[in-house]
DNA sequence: TGCCAGGCCCTCTTTAGGGCCTT
């Protein structure tokens, strides 16, 4: 069966102790929504003990602090439940190459995997929305006027955003293919598609 | 103590450099 958007997917946000689990970097916490039928019908959020004190900058950045995070749980328990979480679900995030990075190292840790490929709404939105001002999560939040009351830089107020602003880009991709429902291997290729041949795409496959 | 990355994408490009994104 073709996997659509009308199918579950996951739409998660790790908040870390910084860029690069290459260089040392741990997960401190892990958000996610399950999309169904353009619908949020379920959520994760934990906090995680990374067995290491965050910098100053993490703690403004993120709003996560130490001591918040002396009381959490270890990476490899809430890992092991995430992993649980999004079983053999495809997967979206805002920059994925940079989630997917935390999620292999952090699953890695547990030996645990996961089937489901992962798309990037940053590099649709690039595609879709080429007049935005930038392609920052807030400020296509504010481009398509979706409703935001949270605090950015939380891992599940973040993946509730690009849950939404995921939802308002199929939407509008649906609305110039002329159909109703987006396969979820498209979108992919979409995002990989060179800018100025979107719209030709888009056009293509409604003819 | 202070520092660190990597993939994408554009252009003044392709034997490169630098900005955008993520924390």
């Amino acid at each position: 069966m073709t996997q659509t958007c009308a199918d579950s997917l996951i739409v998660l946000d790790f908040e870390t102790t910084g860029l690069s689990p290459d260089m040392g970097d741990r997960a401190i916490e892990i958000g996610a929504v399950r999309l169904q039928k353009g619908e949020v019908v379920e959520r994760f959020q934990g906090l995680m003990n990374p067995g290491k004190r965050v910098s100053r900058f993490i703690e403004n950045y993120t709003g996560i602090t130490n001591q918040m995070l002396s009381s959490a749980a270890p990476c490899e328990e809430v890992m092991h439940q995430f992993a649980n979480f999004i079983g053999d679900s495809n997967l979206v995030a805002h920059n994925a190459s940079f989630d997917k990075r935390f999620l292999d190292a952090e699953l890695g840790r547990i030996s645990q995997s996961y089937q489901g490929q992962f798309a990037c709404s940053l590099l649709v939105s690039r595609r879709v929305y080429q007049q935005a001002p930038n392609h920052k999560l807030g400020s296509l939040v504010s481009y398509k006027n979706i409703q935001s009351e949270g605090q950015f830089h939380r891992a599940l107020y973040d993946s509730e955003m690009t849950a939404k602003l995921w939802m308002a880009m199929v939407d509008d991709i649906a609305s110039q293919m002329d159909t109703k429902e987006v396969p979820f291997s498209f979108i992919q290729k979409l995002a990989k598609t060179p800018k100025n041949k979107v719209e030709a795409v888009l056009s293509k496959v409604k003819g």
